[in-house]
DNA sequence: AGCATTTTGAAACAAATGTGTCTAGGATAT
DNA sequence: ATATCCTAGACACATTTGTTTCAAAATGCT
């Protein structure tokens, strides 16, 4: 069985598991490479689960013993090829010059391991079907809350070049719903929140499957409160050092998401973002640099 | 110790070694990835080795026992999430796959090239620097319009959490400037803004300069006019293939910025941090998962 | 060759690990 | 309420693990 394959059962079932074996299988799907690396007991210590729940989660899953069901998660590691490539080699001696140079070069490194990792772990597929899903919506929604708002605001200003119908939805406490009142099942719900999950946008997506309006996810786990009942789940890692998760990868997904929608476009959508750039250019938007006559 | 130290250390110290060290060694240097993966006594008799042979080696490269032997394995596993290996070839594949991998992978490219390059282009002092002038700034303005008005709002809303001084401008046309109007020579300004720049964000910090404010410009050109009179200038690369700029490595450094910001404070902004956390949790902006007590 | 030194594997042991079993607690149905 | 089911933790047990010890084998030196 794959690691692939796993996964997606743990998270298909993942919703009827019983409160402690969710609470394993949320960490093994968070952190994967944990249970490569760690035996049952030490996984079971970081997830915060008696080491029985473990094995019980493994057998939930049809996997006649732990040590069967750690393969797939050892088999994945491998396949990343075991030559530790030197690329970093700026990043270490970074980390050697200074403190300030340690401090740089493990933002260096989380932010690019999330953005690399954030193309493999999604298949261009979950992008081409997102892309529809906003183009062939009769409106588009864009949801986010908190530190995620900033983020729903910038795919929302780029995107509306390509698709008049897109739409911010305001965060302003209450009136998110008021803005998702006539939503229906032609519509198309863009939410974007990671851990911890801000209420407004799970409540605002739960409210859009109800109106029959498809969801695209973009959450930073497959236990993430989005994930359930999502037309398509964008997987966001945000490992930081610090205390704050890292939106770095979530902007290369929004970025690429508008491309495909882009790309999915005809020549009407080109002419939209131009019509949009000088509209902007027109309104004195931008800045005449000195010289550019 | 890290995994690039204690792999040179093996191979300098290879041809030393006796007989049944260097097959060892060899294993070890070969697959560090099974190192990680298993247990000792597995990868001794994957390296056709008895067990001892193992901890004799870790103890040759003065490791005190095979666990601590074995750490800096597992912790390169789990920097590399899931991009393990070397980029070029998965990123090669998806180019190969089908049009929209091609797609994906173009997105893929640009936005670890800009995140690495932001990282190698931008010293850890301009962070010291910048770092230090927000924080012993009376009050700190976060200005972005526009495209960059997303980012403006995630930096003043986590580093909020850690600097009650940080303020962001809102960016409602022509208000701008209003905010800034009490602006004094011991504020600082932070401004974001990529090609083509938002006139009312190049305007907002020449009048902040006139002020006296000390300006720290994350911009995407040494020739941007923000940077000319920055006290501080974060250079971003925004290259992209699509019509836009990308924000990704902007992003990358906001979020560095705000560590080093955190990292230089006292124990009182690690205070605000839990307060700013504890507020959020106890106003219901996050959702409360089920099973997490 | 004979001896000293190093290298190597086997055996032994305590600690840790995976797993089976049992019981207390909580929910649901009758 | 009572009975029944399911869940979750505790404990026990055999296996596996890291480590030590020791003797045999290999090596180098005179």
């Amino acid at each position: 069985m794959s690691l692939t394959a796993l996964i997606d059962r743990l998270a298909t079932d993942y919703p009827d598991l019983s409160p402690q074996l969710r609470q394993a299988a949320r960490f093994v799907l968070d952190s994967p490479t944990e249970v490569a690396i760690n035996s049952m007991r030490r996984v079971a210590a970081a997830a915060g689960v008696a080491p029985s729940t473990m094995l019980r989660l493994a057998r939930t899953i049809d996997f006649a013993n732990y040590e069967d069901f750690r393969i797939p998660f050892q088999e994945a590691m491998r396949q990343r090829i075991g030559g530790f490539g030197d690329r970093a080699k700026w990043l270490q001696e970074m980390t050697e010059h200074s403190d300030s140079g340690a401090l740089l070069s493990s933002m260096a490194r989380s932010g690019i391991a999330n953005v690399e990792s954030v193309f493999q772990s999604n298949e261009p597929g979950s992008f081409v079907t997102a892309a529809k899903l906003i183009r062939s919506a009769r409106q588009a929604f864009v949801i986010g809350a908190g530190g995620a708002y900033g983020f729903a605001h910038y795919f929302h200003y780029v995107g509306r070049m390509a698709l008049p119908n897109l739409r911010l939805a305001s965060i302003h406490a209450g009136s998110l719903i008021d803005d998702l009142v006539d939503l229906g099942p032609s519509d198309t719900v863009v939410a974007v929140t990671m851990r911890p999950y801000t209420s407004v946008t799970v409540q605002a997506t739960a409210f859009a499957r109800e109106r029959g309006a498809r969801v695209i996810a973009i959450s930073d786990s497959r236990s993430s409160p989005l994930a359930q009942g999502a037309a398509c789940l964008l997987l966001i890692p945000t490992q930081s050092p610090q205390f704050f998760p890292s939106y770095t990868a979530a902007v290369a997904v929004l970025e690429a998401l508008i491309a495909f929608i882009v790309s999915g476009g005809d020549q009407r959508t080109v002419a939209k973002i131009a019509d949009m750039e000088r509209f902007r250019r027109d309104a004195d938007i931008y800045w005449d640099e000195p010289g550019s006559n």
